[in-house]
DNA sequence: TACTGTCCATACGGTACCGTATGGTATTGC
DNA sequence: GCAATACCATACGGTACCGTATGGACAGTA
């Protein structure tokens, strides 16, 4: 047991673990130092021992985002057998049950006002739209229209996180991803 | 000329007005007292005049908003000679070259961690997507199957406008509009 | 001319932060 | 068993706010 001794802060990591959970609960200016410190049990001169300022703590964030973010559109569509649509199914059905974008909201709402944040938002964005872009090209779609059809795909996903509109119910999930499916994918095959 | 000093301020819709530009540039905890007041040329003095305090103010921004809302589908969709999908090729036109939403992604930044606000994004949201869904079903949706359009067709404009994807060129804009509506709208009449 | 209401300036106390300086304690390498 | 190092506590100065108290300028009214 080499680690955790006794509330546990030890690493960078902690810190944005937890200062990751206050911007999502309040957003970028909730985020702050002291009240963050006591939050993980510790005093402030523990944080200005793993950050040089709360800027450095904030400009690590994105970074430590994206990277915990496991890209399940990539992932889920890696994973499973069959033509492009049985992934898109299969992806969709995932999205239903699980829903992984925990923090997603609060990086869009804090990419609004900082270019560095909208930036490392946008990469993402575009992985995951590439990914779907590709599934429509293998589904025989021309690159133009697998592309605006990728964005048709991809932004109904983040209007009803962003809107708040996803239904409690997982019938309901599912029921809409069949729609889906079907509106976006039936005059292919 | 009975309005008007010299800067001016004067009543509490200047007050909100810029208010809500802060609101556009920074995010709800950059709408400051002081600052706001410096912006308007008045000391802080005159704001706790017409504002019992900040939070009187942040509260009456959402019906601000709502109420400066000119809510564009319902409005070109009812001057619009011709059948509903006349009106749509209309209203996605009209916002491919206007584009009036702007204060939206603020609102919807700040909605994600205030529920008042939340709730009057919800209305404007709703609002708009009523409207969609009347003239699929005057296309001869179904009203379940118009719904799920009227939001894949709202979602989408949310989507490109959150995640700052609205391209420049306009030709361009006009060209997802076409996409969208042989998309959305091919096997109606 | 006095009176009243509207709108704003000035001055002040209080608070919640940020960042720094400095010292303390436990763990590790030697 | 002894430094060096990693990690944290405490105390402090500075700042940017919020909100209040109070007074003053100006307009309209009689």
């Amino acid at each position: 047991m080499a680690k955790a001794k006794r509330d546990d802060a030890q690493d960078r990591d902690s810190w944005l673990a937890e200062a990751l959970e206050m911007l999502r609960e309040g957003g970028v200016d909730q985020v702050k130092v002291e009240p963050l410190a006591q939050r993980l049990g510790v005093t402030k001169g523990s944080f200005y021992w793993h950050f040089k300022n709360r800027d450095d703590l904030l400009r690590s964030l994105p970074e430590f985002w994206a990277r915990s973010q496991t890209d399940p559109v990539l992932e889920v569509a890696s994973r499973t057998e069959g033509g492009p649509l049985d992934k898109m199914r299969a992806l969709l059905e995932f999205l239903a049950r699980e829903d992984p974008d925990r923090y997603d909201n609060a990086m869009r709402a804090w990419a609004q006002f900082d270019e560095d944040v909208a930036s490392a938002v946008k990469e993402i964005d575009e992985r995951r739209m590439a990914t779907a872009r590709t599934l429509f090209e293998e589904a025989g779609l021309r690159p133009e229209d697998a592309a605006f059809r990728a964005r048709l795909w991809y932004f109904y996903d983040v209007g009803e996180h962003v809107t708040g509109d996803t239904p409690a119910d997982i019938e309901e999930r599912l029921s809409r991803a069949a729609h889906r499916m079907k509106l976006l994918t039936s005059d292919l095959r």
